[in-house]
Parts: C-alpha cells; structure tokens; sequence
DNA sequence: GACTAACGTTTTTTT
DNA sequence: AACGTTAGTC
C-alpha cells in the first residue's frame, strides 16, 4: 500500500505496516479496535473519532467475517460514495482474497436500491425499465412545470421546490400534504410527471425500495436472507429515509455494525439526521458501542484546536479524542488584507515550503467552504506554475456531452425511455424543436404510451408537417438502425455510438458552441470518456442497463481521479471528508462564508462548526487557516468579519498573525539580500 | 425553428 | 464576472 496524500488511507499507520498476506493482524490495531473487529454479532455502534483508524477498523471487522466462516454472498457494506465502495472492496481483497471481494455486495445505498428495484418495482406499478433522473433532469422538468402552472412570473425557483420535495419525500410526508400550497401542487405534478416518464430521482430510489420492503414480506424477507451481516459507514450522514430502509432490511438477531462519527456530520442539508447515529440504541436493541478515540492522523497542536471547537456543538456523543502524535507546530491563524493576498499567500508558502523540505505537491491541500473560492487560488498556483488537482468541482456526469452521450445509449437499450429521448430528441438540432415535442409528449400521454411510440404512430405523424415528419423518421431509423447493431452484436456497443454520434455530426455542433480551444477538448475528451467507460463497462460483462445505472448514480467522475493526477489539492470542505494531507490551508475563515450566511439564517451554525472540525482534523502536520477584510462578490469589493468560530478556538497552540507580518518578513529578507548582494557586487567592483 | 443580443441572476455543500 | 434565460429577428 503506497502512501499516497490524499487517499484516504485506512489510517496514518497501515501505510507504514507491511501488508499482511492472506489476512490481517490483531497486533496491529489498538484495544478498542481489536474489540471492534471481533464484535461481529448483534447491533455493533462504532463511533470513531476523525483519524481513528475507521476505515482501517471496518476492513479488517469484514475481512474478519470473512475469515471465521460467513459466505461474502451474505455480507452487505454500505458505502457513503461509489469511490469508497471500491476502494473497501479493494482493501478487503487485499487483505483475504480477491475473489471473496468480488462477491460481497459494498455500494451507496442508492446503488442498493436500484439492485432491489431492478428486481421487484413492477410490484409497486412501474415498469421494470424505469429511468434514474439526475439533479439536473429533475431541475428541467420542474422549471417546466413553474412555466406551465403559472409561478415563472411569482419567480418560484425550481430548484427551491425540489429541495422541499426532497425534504417531504425524506420525512415520509405526503407530497400533497407539504406546507405551501402551491409547492404542494408543483410536487405532485412533478411526480406525475416522472411517473408518466416511467422515472424516478434520487430520493425516489430510498422511497421505493423502502415501501416495496415494508409491503412484500416476501421480498423483505428474501433479501434478509441474502443479507445476513450489513455494515453501514459514515452512518452520521444517514437520512431518515435511509434509516427506514435500514431497519426493513435488517431483522432479528440485527447482525448490523454502523460507524460514524457525530461530530462530523455534514450533510444535514440533504436530510442527514445526526439522530440517526445519537439515538441508535432506539432502533436497534442494545447495540454493543465502541468508542475509537486514539487519533493517529493530527499532531496534538492541531487536534488541540479542533478539540476545543467541536467542544461547543450541544448533543453530541462525548468523545475525548487523544493525540498519539505529540507536540507539532502550533496552527496558524492568518489575517489576510484581501482574497487576492489570501491566494498569493498560500501559492507562495506552497513554494517555499515546497523547496525547504523537498516535498511533493500532493502534500498540500487547500480546503474551502464554496467551489467558487478556487478561482482565486486556482489563477495564483497557475501564475507559479504549480500543478493542482481539483476535486469534484462539476461532476463529471452532469456535462452536457456526458448526458447527451448517455442518453443516446440509454435508447439503443430501450427506445421507449422517455426521459433521454426527450433530452436528445433536438440535441443536435434536427428540426424537431419544443413545439414538436410537446405535441408529441401530449399524444403519447393520450394513447398511454412512451413518446417513442408516439413518434412512429401515424396518428401523431399525420398531424405534423412533412418536413417534421421526415425530420422524426430520419431520427426513429436511425435510433433504431444503431439499436439493431447493438442488439446483434454485430459490433461492441461503445463502437456503435461512436459511429452514430459521427453520423449525426455530434462533435461538430458541440464544438461551434464553444468558445475557447480548451473547451472544445474538453468535450471530445467527455466523449471520449463515455466511450471508454462503456468499453470497459462491457468487457466486464456489464449489461447496457447495468452501465446507464452505475453512471447515474457516480457521484465521482473518474475514480482513480486523485491517484491518477499529481499537484496540490483544492477541494471543497464537505469533499474532504475521510481524506488527510501533511499541510493544509483552510481558507474564508468569515462571517457569511464560514458559517455560510445561509447557515445562520436558517439556524443550522452546528453543522458550520462541523464542517470547520473536519476541515481542521484534515491535517497531519501543518495547518494555517486565513480571513480576509475584503472579498470580491460579484465583481464588487464587500468587507467582512472573522468568523465567529475563530474567538472558539483554544489559543493554546495557535498563533495569529497577518498576510503583512508574514509577507513583510519575507521581503525584508529579501531586500537585506539584495542589499548585501549589492554591498558584494561593491567591493568587487 | 434557429440564432443572436441583451438582460438578469447568481453562489453551499451532493447521492 | 460568468452564466443562463428571454425576447427579438431572420
């Protein structure tokens, strides 16, 4: 196991240990953790402190199942991300055998879901073939619906009706039962909508898998059969719904192990109840409860000032979080002029420390809490030529040549798809514009049919010009010219939409919308993406469905992203959970920005908190966090204050200082230099 | 139906 | 400052 910063490693020490062949070693984990891995019975609770050894704890418990006797077909682990997913699976191949590994079940609960759904949705009337809308989908339907139920002009925001759908659909109450009445009334055309496009969102997946466990004992019971030990990780970022699901899934004698960590749940936003984790003992029956406090990540200096946050937060699991790693350098408080100076700062430490201990760039992370933060860093580090790696700025799967390729290979599985036709029905335009396909979208709800059928029926046909008409059966033979291809096997499908894209001159029409050179590569490089994806998807023996599901439901684009690219780290600070880097710069730490002004109007400064404790546990050896006076928004210069949180902060080992201090120092050196260089090059001269 | 120009809006975090 | 949306034109 390499060490390589920014990986999430299973803890600072395992990188250090030789791999155990064939299994893993009792000695190498401490007391709390030894009792972890060998509770495998009944409700286990592990509450691991940051930089605990969590990940580490939990592959070896699983790898421990495996070596005592469980069948891996019987073990389900579920994972926060797709990336961890695999990367678990990975580790516990290492550690007993590849083969067990590959039989196990680790995945996102949503991944889950979609396993249960394929399998029993016609049990809840819809069909088996149902698409997964993304948040990007869900959006365009939604906006139409403002449009159509007239609230374009009262500037109700789709997206702020989404986000309330989400919450009811979380806490279980009826879609038209929501507070506001007309957000109630958009959420219920919503979902008929969806329902009408035989889709579901994601929360749709939870929701569904849930009902169809609580209303088939049947299958309920089947799946308890199958999945006899489940493990849930970064169980404090759970939902209600997940809960639920959780609890159908589960039966008696409850061979079910969560691990979380309060302090660090992040994700209230989306429905994440820290409830979950604080009173689990009301859901499973005296559980066992493992407390895992030896910090192995952080110097104590900086687990110091963390501690003496997170001390603040009301309704937590006590912890007391101890330091193995003694002493360190004390963190930095910086006060900075600007956000300019602020990038400039951290660009120029970067090189000096860089050069001083001849480290590589990966040991340094910059950690903020809004993705447009980085822009100023982002243009710094270019200046200096430093390489960066950005991590999940926009996802991979939302790019509109992403989609548009996807949804091309979602109709050569199932033309009937709805949701893809309609996102490529006009992409590359083709005279088939909305006119057309609101027309069409209403006659195939009239014949109750997919809008595919409506497109080859010649009732539909006869009511459009002939130009559209020629226009739909162009697209409707060539659609299923391609889906012949693939259906025969007469060539690998990646090489079917290859050729098809060229046909319909994808690339061209997406290129003559862009505006610099880059972006064109971009898009060919999506393309090409989707095309290697596929390819491998299917020399995997990956079905087509199999495939469109996986990448509906990766969160992270490529995933071997971080280990595939060198530079230093920006990342946002709910994206750097579970990771850890030698020095880190957290930056903006403001009133406004960190608490998020959105945070304190709507009373939720605990969880701000939380997301400043993680960002602070981060750190292995070296942590500065900075504010600024001024900031640009919107192209304007607004002042602003230092975040609350600071006067928080233990001063024990920190020191403040300012951009002036730190900076001026540095030229003063460099200016004595050049005065003796001067002083030389004189009395040489 | 497609393209362009001007306008207004935006910025939390993500499965 | 940058993006998406809308209105107006061809």
């Amino acid at each position: 196991m390499s060490s390589v910063p920014g990986l999430p490693t299973a803890s600072g020490t395992a990188s250090i240990r030789p791999r155990m062949a064939g299994g893993f070693s009792f000695d190498s984990l401490n007391k709390a953790q030894r009792d972890a891995v060998a509770s495998l019975d009944g409700p286990v609770l592990i509450l691991a402190g940051a930089g605990t050894g969590k990940t580490r704890t939990v592959t070896c418990r699983i790898s421990n199942m495996l070596q005592v006797g469980i069948a891996p077909e019987n073990i389900l682990a579920v994972t926060f991300t797709n990336k961890a997913a695999s990367e678990m699976r990975e580790r516990i191949g290492g550690m007993v055998s590849k083969k067990k590994a590959e039989a196990m079940t680790v995945c996102t609960f949503h991944s889950l879901c979609v396993r249960l759904l394929r399998g029993g949705i016609h049990k809840l009337g819809y069909k088996k073939s149902f698409s997964i809308c993304s948040g990007s989908d869900q959006v365009g339907i939604m906006k139409q619906l403002v449009v159509r139920m007239g609230g374009a002009d009262e500037k109700v925001k789709a997206e702020a009706v989404l986000a309330e759908v989400s919450k009811a659909k979380n806490r279980g109450v009826e879609l038209k039962d929501m507070e506001d009445d007309f957000f109630s009334s958009l959420a219920v055309a919503y979902q008929n909508e969806l329902r009408a496009q035989n889709a579901v969102d994601f929360d749709d997946l939870l929701v569904l898998a849930e009902q169809l466990l609580r209303e088939h004992a049947d299958v309920r019971d089947y799946f308890r059969g199958v999945y006899k030990r489940v493990t849930v990780d970064e169980f404090q970022d759970t939902n209600g719904l997940q809960m639920r699901l959780l609890q159908q899934l589960v039966g008696p004698p409850y061979h079910v192990c969560v691990v979380g960590d309060d302090d660090q749940s992040i994700y209230g936003f989306r429905g994440a109840e820290s409830a979950n984790i604080l009173e689990f003992e009301r859901f499973f029956p005296n559980p066992k409860i493992i407390l895992l406090e030896e910090n192995y990540r952080s110097t104590h200096a900086i687990l110091h000032t963390a501690n003496s946050l997170i001390r603040r937060n009301l309704g937590r699991r006590e912890k007391s979080l101890k330091s193995t790693i003694l002493g360190g350098e004390p963190v930095r408080l910086v006060g900075m002029p600007g956000d300019e100076e602020e990038a400039v700062f951290i660009a120029e430490e970067i090189l000096a420390d860089k050069a001083r201990g001849n480290l590589p760039w990966e040991h340094f992370a910059v950690l903020f809490r809004t993705n447009k933060q980085s822009r100023k860093i982002e243009e710094a580090l270019r200046e200096r030529k430093i390489p960066y790696r950005m991590v999940g700025a926009q996802s991979f799967y939302d790019r509109k040549e992403v989609k548009d390729s996807l949804a091309y290979v979602a109709l050569f599985d199932d033309p009937e798809a709805d949701v893809p036709l309609l996102r490529v029905l006009n992409a590359p335009p083709r005279g088939i514009g909305q006119s057309t396909a609101m027309l069409a979208t209403d006659y195939s709800r009239e014949i109750g049919a997919s809008v595919w059928r409506a497109l080859c029926d010649e009732g539909f046909l006869s009511q459009v010009s002939t130009k559209v008409r020629n226009s739909i059966e162009t697209f409707t033979t060539q659609i299923l010219t391609a889906k012949m291809k693939v259906d025969a096997k007469v060539m690998p499908a990646n090489h079917v939409l290859k050729e098809f894209l060229d046909e319909i001159e994808y690339l061209p029409w997406l290129e003559r919308g862009c505006k610099s050179e880059s972006e064109k590569q971009q898009r060919q490089e999506g393309i090409g993406e989707v095309l290697t994806e596929l390819s491998k998807a299917l020399q995997r023996g990956k079905s087509l469905r199999k495939f469109l599901d996986d990448s509906a439901l990766a969160s992270d684009r490529e995933d071997d992203d971080l280990e595939k690219k060198s530079g230093a780290t920006l990342i946002t600070l709910h994206a750097s959970k579970g990771l850890e880097f030698p020095s880190v710069f957290l930056v903006g730490l403001e009133e406004g920005v960190l608490p998020h002004q959105r945070s304190v109007v709507e009373g939720t400064k605990d969880e701000e908190r939380r997301l400043l404790y993680v960002g602070i546990t981060r750190a292995q050896q070296r942590l500065a966090m900075t504010y600024c006076t001024v900031r640009m928004k919107w192209g304007q210069e607004v002042s602003c204050q230092p975040s609350g949180f600071i006067l928080e902060l233990d001063d024990e080992h920190l020191i403040h200082t300012t951009y002036d201090e730190i900076m001026g120092a540095e030229a003063d050196e460099e200016e004595l230099g050049n005065f003796f260089g001067g002083l030389k090059n004189f009395l040489d001269g």
